[in-house]
DNA sequence: AAAATGTATTTGTATATACATATTTAGCAT
DNA sequence: ATGCTAAATATGTATATACAAATACATTTT
């Protein structure tokens, strides 16, 4: 057994917890380990990562917090299964709200490539500065008009095929869903007067107010961004009874 | 110093971790550590509480993830500055946030009176046409500045007695919080450039953008409508980083 | 067969120890 | 004074050990 504690691997240093928490969040998003499934016992995981039970410990400790996990005392570990998005915030797909609406949904992506987080946005998404992100620039139009861009920063880590996906089939929302359970959510409004060019992407003039809404994700430690301008006249309704919302709602993608 | 791991307080099983988060806060919470200010050293906190470091640290830790404290290592652990809670959401008064943000907190009413609904007002509230409803028009400013306008309507089945508030001591808000625990809300919030008289009333100009937040709020069939006008340039927060206890608790008030 | 019992397994907590790393402080040389 | 260096301080991580507590399973008893 080793008993050193200096991290061998020279150049790296994340904590011995962390690449526990990373060998298993691994496990669990490659599908080896499904949702519902027992997984290693924290003396099988000492054995195969080589750390000691305490550093195991914590790595399933904090992964249990943050929703992947359910611990069972005497019993075992277990992979969380997937939470219904909605008891955190209502999120729907813009596209199937224009349809339902009679519109013709159709989007147009503007821009989506790797990019260099500049200093204030890494610090947003605790990474170092210039680190490689994911940035998407998408507008939702309905029977052709534009009605909202959003603009998404993504954690590579959280999303390695983010670039590869196809997102006139499915949103970026729908498909970021689909990989990981959202540990929680921040969301800021604010109402101001565009910049040139969401305005020209929009096609609205600068006296017209536009609703923005600023929404930080994270699914773990893993920060996602995505700020979203909507047209003006826009509605946009968060939770809900039974009551249809007024004309022009317009639901989160 | 203690050896022994079994906890004394015979009839309680809370752990020793546990215990020293919350020895932490009740500090913070009485106000004797407020925030900014540079709490004990893990040091002395073990003398202080008599469990071990590795305790003291996970309590530290924990609270750290939560939001309380902020850690810098070399340096010392200090009571995390409160974030800009949601005015939006009126978690605490809008009193309650200008002063502590140290402004002087001031409200005039505008209006307070019984009315009748109007056809679409009453549709929206499930009510007859011309049902008699109570209104309120209130502006809340913060060093004599207006920085929101927020006009009610309240079903008298659930207040009776709003009429009689003396609105300048609790909020609309306040006071119908302690009546009645809400069953559901939905909120609605646009940009726009708000109409002349309240644009008049929060001395703004035809070309700023305005944020308005719509609130219905239901108590069992009983409804309540809440349109409130902020002042340019707000910005407001919603939900928080860190997991609720149980999903769906936002903070909705 | 059902119930009770004991044992092994597995997670949960607590501690002492050790060393790493960042910050602050004090002392020293210039 | 100024700037550098070393020591002291404080947090961060890692480990071995120990016992507690809940569960699972096999065995015995009724």
């Amino acid at each position: 057994m080793k008993t050193s504690r200096t991290n061998n691997s020279a150049i790296e240093n994340i904590p011995r917890y962390q690449q526990v928490k990373d060998y298993i969040l691994d496990r669990i998003n490659s599908g080896a380990w499904q949702p519902g499934m027992k997984i290693d016992t924290e003396a099988e995981l000492v054995t195969a990562t080589g750390v000691s039970r305490m550093t195991v410990n914590r790595a399933l400790r904090e992964l249990t917090v943050e929703g992947r996990l359910t611990r069972i005392q005497g019993s075992g570990t277990f992979v969380a299964e997937k939470k219904p998005q909605s008891a955190l915030f209502e999120i729907h797909s813009i596209a199937q709200e224009i349809r339902k609406r009679g519109g013709k949904y159709s989007c147009e992506i503007h821009t989506l490539q790797e990019e260099k987080a500049r200093p204030n946005l890494a610090r947003a998404m605790l990474l170092a500065p210039y680190t490689t992100i994911y940035h998407s620039i998408i507008v939702h139009k309905d029977n052709g008009v534009p009605i909202q861009l959003s603009s998404r920063f993504i954690n590579p880590k959280i999303a390695p095929d983010y670039l590869k996906q196809d997102f006139t089939t499915i949103t970026p929302n729908e498909y970021l869903l689909s990989l990981a359970p959202i540990t929680s959510v921040e969301h800021v409004i604010e109402a101001l007067i565009a910049e040139p060019w969401i305005r020209h992407i929009l096609e609205i003039n600068s006296s017209e107010p536009c609703l923005a809404l600023h929404r930080k994700t994270w699914v773990g430690e893993v920060i996602a961004t995505c700020s979203t301008f909507y047209y003006p006249g826009s509605r946009y309704t968060l939770g809900g009874h039974f009551t249809p919302p007024s004309a022009g709602s317009i639901g989160i993608s």
